[in-house]
DNA sequence: GCCCTCTATGTAAACGATTACATATTTGTT
DNA sequence: AACAAATATGTAATCGTTTACATAGAGGGC
């Protein structure tokens, strides 16, 4: 491996020469500069980061918790936080872990030194408060608030994207609207249903529990979660699910029961994945911007970095849009682009 | 920061004897060595990765260059990697680059001391060739194979999988099969097209150029195919699309233009996406472990780490399943399953 | 010609760990 | 009782950077 000495003697300059060269400090001649980097590159030279983080303690890295995450979310949210990592230079680390205490304090120490800063997502409500671990580092708090408020936090704006969403089913006549709610644990799932049972009221209807059904963001769960609400006597006339994954099972559920999408049974999902306008009848669902998510996570944590975690804490809210499709009624006068090749996605 | 040395003061023993304790090298008598031990957890003593490094010349930590990856794939590769990582103690620096020269190179620079090892998943057969330089770290080639052999490489049974899909649809009867390719560039696309072309050989059947319709693993190319397919006086009865995203979109073109499935035409797929058997008919695919599929790739590349990259190089390839669903007429016996909790999903 | 100020470069001290070598103590063998 | 071997601990060199400080020459003002 070649080090700055190596480039220093081939160029017949000191280290300090080579460092300031290569790091654009201190005055140089131009000569000079034109000599070492010309060296520099041809020997291929590459800076030890272990050895300039101990000197610098800095590591130009940001570290990445995450939970136990499926699909497009998990995609997206790195897609947003590298690019705007590397824009600044900076590297991603990424660890999963599960959410409960134990698991989060061992990712946190494991990546100390490693890192300038982390950004946690933990949607599980009880992990936030476990979370009051004083740290030395920059943390950006993403879905879930932390109460002590040490910490940045950035979340989605859940319950006004439900509450659009709910309102909007009531604005096409219905009143009797069941909701398949995430795990209680979930913070933004408890924000959806708060959304709900917002927009329930604002038009006069008093929510009952037994249109509150449980799930837990999988297919499977919304598919059981709508055989249950066929099953009533008095059957809702809309479906609205805390997330599309529930409500692409669900609509799988009603097709095998021959139910009507949206002529009998209104569907809506939340989180607009790509998936949702291919679906039948395309889905109407709330647009989370996720690679904005975690573009904006990433930037609010490297202001922590600059700022040496000594600046004033920030909680941000990123904001959803409401995109109506067939299975609540809409016209769906969207059609599938064709042939986009916007996006150069690369699968298996 | 705490310190080695602070430990040491603390503990009234010379730094030699804490990191001796600390990483269970060399004799320390037993007293000794719960002494500084509860000395460091006290203290919240966690060893500077980059000193560390400095001297031990190992990293514990691999890169992974991924391209612009979207859905599913990303995350369950990821899952993969991340656990057999995490088991052997190493952490996972995550980068994102196109695929081409320079932006492959820049990114295994920027690595390079920050990491033991690399996997790179570069689908894009251009990107190939490029990667000869000759890596002094370990590098697994992830989705593609390396010509010059330099390097181990991992992909998945493409040829094999898109033939039996293709010979099943045969068995059902079927001689005009289209495909849905995708990308000419793309590694996988080109074996699962060379494996529908060999099934169909297999079976007396001559491929005919007008059947191959170009695709790019995106819905919107598969629904602008299925459209063009439709749109043939000589119709074909089953198409085969390289990826379920391709698959979906197809579905939904074939959808608005009434036209049924199975009967009419048989709609399959390849990877299968959990979303897969949520579909209407349920999409039958040729199943992907893509989880193993990172996992394996972990495998492979501490193999090359623990041997210094001095070990005979590996082509390894996964094993992929028929998954017949009723998009092909299958039985569909396989009901969603209610409420597995199995996978603790978080979605947004 | 002297002194001051720039500019360009070099010297050497950190940074925080690991580890070869040295030293001191204990144990075992005869 | 003497010495070898094993055990426990300490000392100091080392890894590859950055950077404060030192040095040396060049130019300018008087």
């Amino acid at each position: 491996m070649v080090t700055i000495k190596d480039v220093a003697r081939a160029a017949n300059m000191s280290v300090a020469t080579v460092s300031r060269v290569l790091n654009g400090s201190g005055p140089v001649s131009e000569e000079t500069g034109r000599l070492i980097r010309e060296v520099a590159g041809r020997m291929r030279y590459v800076p030890h980061s272990g050895a300039r983080s101990l000197i610098t303690s800095k590591t130009e890295t940001l570290g990445v918790l995450l939970p136990d995450l499926y699909g497009e979310f998990f995609s997206e949210i790195i897609r947003g936080m590298d690019s705007t990592a590397q824009r600044h230079g900076f590297h991603l680390l990424i660890s999963r872990t599960y959410a409960d205490k134990p698991e989060i304090e061992t990712a946190m120490r494991a990546m100390r030194g490693r890192v300038d800063g982390v950004v946690v997502l933990s949607p599980d409500l009880d992990a936030d408060s476990l979370l009051n671990l004083p740290s030395t580092i920059p943390v950006v708090l993403l879905c879930s608030v932390s109460k002590g408020s040490q910490m940045d936090s950035l979340t989605i704006q859940n319950c006004r994207g439900a509450r659009e969403m709910v309102t909007h089913l009531v604005d096409r006549g219905h009143r009797r609207i069941a909701i398949i709610k995430g795990s209680p644990r979930n913070y933004d799932a408890t924000e959806r249903l708060r959304g709900y049972r917002t927009a329930l009221r604002d038009a006069g209807i008093t929510p009952e529990v037994l249109l509150e059904r449980e799930g837990d963001f999988t297919e499977a769960t919304g598919y059981a979660a709508a055989i249950e609400l066929l099953s009533m006597r008095k059957r809702p006339t809309a479906i609205f699910a805390a997330n599309d994954a529930m409500a692409i099972g669900a609509l799988s559920a009603l097709r095998e029961s021959g139910v009507r999408v949206p002529e009998e049974i209104a569907v809506a999902g939340f989180d607009d994945i790509p998936l949702a306008r291919y679906m039948d009848p395309p889905l109407s669902s709330v647009h989370v911007p996720i690679c904005e998510l975690g573009e904006r996570a990433v930037e609010m944590l490297l202001h922590g970095v600059t700022h040496k975690n000594d600046h004033p804490r920030r909680r941000e809210r990123v904001s959803t849009e409401l995109v109506i499709r067939r299975s609540t009624g809409g016209e769906s006068a969207e059609r599938p682009p064709p042939r986009t090749l916007k996006r150069e996605t690369v699968s298996t």
